[in-house]
DNA sequence: GATCATAGTCGTCTGCCTGACGATAAACAC
DNA sequence: GTGTTTATCGTCAGGCAGACGACTATGATC
């Protein structure tokens, strides 16, 4: 912010909280899987709900975003306009929400970015080891589809992170399949079995795997050789591969029909 | 916002001003166009600008870009979740932009949305038909591209609304590939010569008008007979077509390589 | 050590879609 | 009528994706 300019007039505008929240996916065991946090007060005192807060007065949204991550995760991301060549996780504004109803409290408005990690040792909960988990999103999503069973219903996220985790979630979903970003939830080496489960858990479908092998080997700038061969998925070795440098896939990766 | 519940401590987190900005596209005489308003006030007096104005304290984001996309061009919007009968055009939010500097008064954050329209018969200014225009997307963002010549060069649209207008295009760009939205720009009935016009428009490219036709007319859902022809465009009569209620095209449309 | 299970990799075949483009149809202008 | 414009139908070849067979290379098990 400029200095030396008259500010607006204070009565011109109702005044509003900024917030970040954050939708972080990572695959873990054939998985998709969201970062959640529990509430420690009110109001939803006790319920999981996505990380996030508020933006600090002189930072930018991303900066808040990736801020919060580190702070609640130890992630840290990379701007997606100037990728770091540490394995940092992908980060990128996902929607924002601002009903006036969402918070209770007050008025305020929640930029909500999209976090896709690969997956990671442990949650690093920011002190609190009970408070932070990573929970399957189907999970997580379950009562929006179908009808809900009254018996052991999963407590719904807080406030309306129901529907930005279905946001995001979405936007993943789509996303891989017109872009390299699928990579950014693999290690920095990775096989091509590896991606296509990566693949599996996102779409929730079972994918052909020579046919995927032929198809991600065989887009150009997609992956390239990274020399070695590993075992650990079992089976035969498997050739290791890096994230090449293409981002948008072209033809783009096809999801199957529902 | 809900009443009864201690609020949160002021002190806590930064006041913000949140704002709505609009790109609002539509295709005039074979271009992509944008609604462009002059600014009256400083700072960047006389500049253009997108029209957008503040958010109200108990008025949802879409809410406000719907009111001040009628108040600025008499444009009424239906809101995609439930598509209005009427002929409105299409809004979605489109990103958010809170650089801390972006505004020089203050710290402002603003929710953009992307509007979608028909060719209008007038802008119409809301009072003062001189501050409020369509510009050719190509003009606006000439700049950016390229080389600048220094002479008779358009100014920078105000604020950051040259990046803003800038990602709309693109996501106008990259939606009409997958989606039916390209219908957003039609009227209500249409031929397919006006349809292809548009996506020449949007993306830039001639098309070839037998594959185009027969690629509309043989996606399910895209299109329906309305029932009757025209010749407004000149030449044969062409069959009049309606959207159809499909609103992801699959497989989608292909834009030329570059 | 032979056998089995697991996973990876290479090929083949067929159908569909797309791009290139020829040909015909129906209006208007002169 | 002739030319121009736009619409619409058809044909053909190339490319890609889905289905699926075949083979390879490891660890596990008997």
């Amino acid at each position: 912010m400029i200095t030396g300019m008259p500010p607006y007039d204070p009565s011109a505008f109702p005044p509003f909280a900024v917030t970040v929240d954050l939708v972080v996916l990572t695959v873990r065991r054939h998985a998709l899987c969201a970062l959640v946090v529990r509430r420690g007060e009110p109001p939803f005192q006790g319920r999981w709900a996505l990380p996030g807060g508020f933006v600090r007065a002189d930072e930018d949204l991303a900066a808040a975003a990736a801020r919060e991550l580190a702070e609640e995760t130890g992630l840290y991301a990379h701007d997606p306009a100037a990728p770091a060549p540490g394995n940092g996780a992908h980060l990128e504004q996902l929607a924002t929400y601002g009903d006036p109803e969402r918070d209770p409290r007050m008025r305020v408005v929640s930029v909500a970015h999209l976090v896709l990690a690969p997956d990671l040792p442990a949650p690093r909960a920011g002190g609190d080891a009970n408070s932070v988990r990573w929970a399957p999103v189907e999970e997580l999503l379950k009562k929006e589809n179908g009808l809900a069973r009254e018996e052991e219903q999963p407590a719904q996220l807080a406030f309306d992170h129901d529907r930005i985790l279905a946001d995001g979630v979405e936007r993943a979903r789509s996303k891989i399949e017109y872009s390299s970003l699928a990579t950014a939830f693999c290690p920095p080496e990775f096989t091509v079995g590896e991606l296509r489960r990566v693949y599996e858990a996102v779409w929730g479908v079972a994918l052909d795997p020579r046919n995927f092998h032929r198809k991600v080997t065989g887009t150009p700038g997609f992956l390239v050789p990274a020399g070695g061969t590993t075992t650990r998925q079992g089976g035969r070795p498997a050739q290791l591969f890096r994230a090449g440098g293409a981002t948008l896939l072209n033809p783009p990766m096809l999801r199957p029909e529902v």
